[in-house]
DNA sequence: GTTTGTTTGTCTATCCAATAAACAAAGTTG
DNA sequence: CAACTTTGTTTATTGGATAGACAAACAAAC
């Protein structure tokens, strides 16, 4: 059950503390009466809440900026080194880390391949792996303000890591240990869904209010952002379109359906396809050699092209969202599946649908997860300033 | 662009009446103390502000309660006839109406044939109609506060019904020809959003955050329930899992993509496959011939309930809801489709979401969507005076 | 009946955030 | 320099929530 909020003043402070702040954050640098004149605050109350966040060190003044015709203005800007958060992609046999700033300006980065699965070794991998990014940071008011960790499985909403078929963890409870060692805020949430946050926040899909991003790796997970908010079902746990059927007498999968959308539009369908074809070799290989000409590994990009469009008809009818965005690793297979792809949305999705949705790739490339779990990180910093 | 509200006292108080009201609205009949002691809103608060709701005629004392071993309390209750409602379902060749109070009370109902389809002539039988239900209501303080409206086909924001392809209208602006006659606001809305409203709010889906609404009739529209909204897409209109295409390379479907899921498991798909077993009847004959133990029919329900199973599996695993309720036309064949349904589910579900989620048929039967589009009239009033 | 303690709902004084208006400071323009 | 603008602070006021005091009304125990 959700506590009711009552009104009170505090929290009058709280709302327009929050629309200062995200006017400094949108327009900076700024001065007082601009302010006021954006957020329809008066001038008395802004001068008093910018106030307030330059005691708390979030705000400075950065000197005096050009007069219109009287008295200059004191322009404003945030402190985006005020604090720094770091942000992990655990992924199936890799580990990637960033420590960003406040805004999300990446101050330092770390990459480092993953051979243990179990639970407890990659533990012992990534404790010193986030310590040394930890250290990376700079002093500042707040230090580092929370962890986001991306893992390629279910979480649940304490942070555990119910199952995650590519590390073969069940029950995982991951935030607990993190939060143990390190004694700050940690995050955990499924590749997908951080990966959205990243492309929003960072990437292909910023400033848009809907959007799905699929995230087409081994098999396909998807992050939704509805009203600019990450969707989860009731369990907490959605976004499974990958297990969404496509054809309804196809191949049977792993998960009790049959005809699943990541059978046939993902990178292990791709290299089955590829297997069967002769080549052995892996997703970069087989882009090799489309580069090189091979006719017969374009067709089956194609192919792939062709199912990806299948499925994102199916999540524009079913969500009418403003932008999807292909990320993860096919996404490097761009020039070979984008045509097959958009032909395919065209001519599956509802017209209506279609006139306003973008069709995007991720700007971030292998970077969407990491900076989507910085970024959830940070967010969940502010909101700590908000209600306390 | 939204505006950014910003937070005053006005707001406060417009925060707090609200809580106050939901409490009286939840647990009426209760006392001052009690509203108090469960809103967490300080004594004094309360009475000042349910004194403003006795003053606008929203609230009245209806004497004293049993004491608890102090002072008797003084009863409080929503005035649900402070107010009426009118809701339409328009149908393709129905008509239904209702007149129900503040609180869903149906104080009057009517239905009529429709046959005609031109908007003109559909205006012309349709004034009338509704200006019979308003002329039923008793005199109130507020009078007739709206009218909410379900039809068949994609709604626009303002209240236009750009395409309804079983009425062959496009472009017909029904808002503004409505609230033009009748002078209080109108709310159009499709009829599986009305309808996913009114199971939502009075039938199965009572108090649940989730849910998706299945209106199986000649076709398949769905309404779509997050976070206790109506989600509707970027361009206003989602909730199209009709066309959610469960066969790649199925029957093309008049929307130009193919094997969507309307085409296997609607009243349509079902008079399609009798009519080739040589039944020519309607529905309510095929039911009644299943009741009379006709295998061949009951046979033909099964499948239709086994290709609804399909489509509510993936409908599972897109939103992860609480509840799916199915309803419409098709509802009345429960006891056939039913089994085949939820097995089809609970084959092809992922677990995980399976758990939380229950499967419904509609409680309101046909009246779903003209009880959902009266409720759409009615919270849009109480939308009114928290704006005001 | 009397006493005791409880419950209800109002009243009063106070607090606090936002606001309008006045104002001082610092600038531009002619 | 005079007149006007713009910026940002100060001051007095408004309005809603709150704690605590309070009176009225009541039940239960004696």
């Amino acid at each position: 059950m959700t506590k009711t909020t009552t009104g009170d003043q505090a929290l009058i402070k709280r709302i327009n503390t929050a629309i200062v702040l995200e006017a400094i954050l949108k327009e900076q640098p700024l001065s007082r009466a601009k302010i006021s004149e954006i957020t329809g605050l008066n001038k008395a109350t802004v001068s008093s809440l910018v106030q307030d966040l330059i005691d708390n060190q979030l705000v400075r003044e950065i000197g005096t900026g050009v007069s219109s015709g009287g008295r200059k203005p004191v322009m404003l800007e945030f402190i985006a080194t005020a604090g720094y958060s770091v942000g992990i992609d655990l992924g199936v046999n890799y580990l990637r880390g960033v420590l960003v700033d406040l805004r999300g300006t990446v101050v330092a980065e770390r990459t480092a391949p993953l051979s243990a699965v179990d639970p407890d070794d990659v533990f012992n991998v990534l404790r010193p792996f986030i310590q040394s990014l930890v250290s990376e940071a700079p002093p500042s008011p707040f230090g580092v303000v929370g962890i986001g960790v991306g893992v390629p499985g279910l979480v649940d909403s304490s942070g555990s890591v119910l199952y995650a078929p590519n590390l073969g963890w069940r029950e995982v409870p991951l935030k607990d240990a993190l939060s143990r060692t390190f004694g700050i805020p940690v995050l955990i949430d499924n590749e997908a869904n951080v990966g959205a946050i990243g492309e929003r926040t960072f990437g292909s899909g910023r400033g848009v209010s809907n959007m799905v991003y699929v995230s087409v790796g081994i098999g396909i997970g998807t992050g939704i952002i509805l009203q600019r908010t990450l969707y989860k079902g009731a369990s907490g746990f959605s976004g499974e379109l990958g297990h969404l059927s496509v054809d309804a007498h196809g191949k049977p999968c792993r998960c009790g359906n049959r005809g699943c959308w990541e059978l046939y539009a993902s990178e292990q369908a791709l290299l089955d396809q590829a297997r069967s074809l002769g080549h052995s070799g892996d997703l970069d290989e087989l882009l090799a050699a489309a580069d090189a000409g091979d006719e017969a590994v374009r067709g089956l990009l194609a192919g792939i092209g062709e199912y990806l469009g299948i499925g994102i008809a199916n999540i524009v009818n079913i969500f009418n969202p403003d932008a999807i965005v292909i990320g993860n690793r096919m996404s490097r297979a761009q020039p070979w599946i984008e045509q097959a792809m958009r032909r395919t949305v065209e001519e599956r999705a509802l017209n209506f649908h279609l006139r306003g949705v973008q069709l995007l790739f991720a700007e971030l490339g292998g970077r969407s997860a990491v900076m989507g779990a910085a970024e959830q990180a940070v967010s969940a910093f502010f909101d700590r300033l908000k209600a306390g």
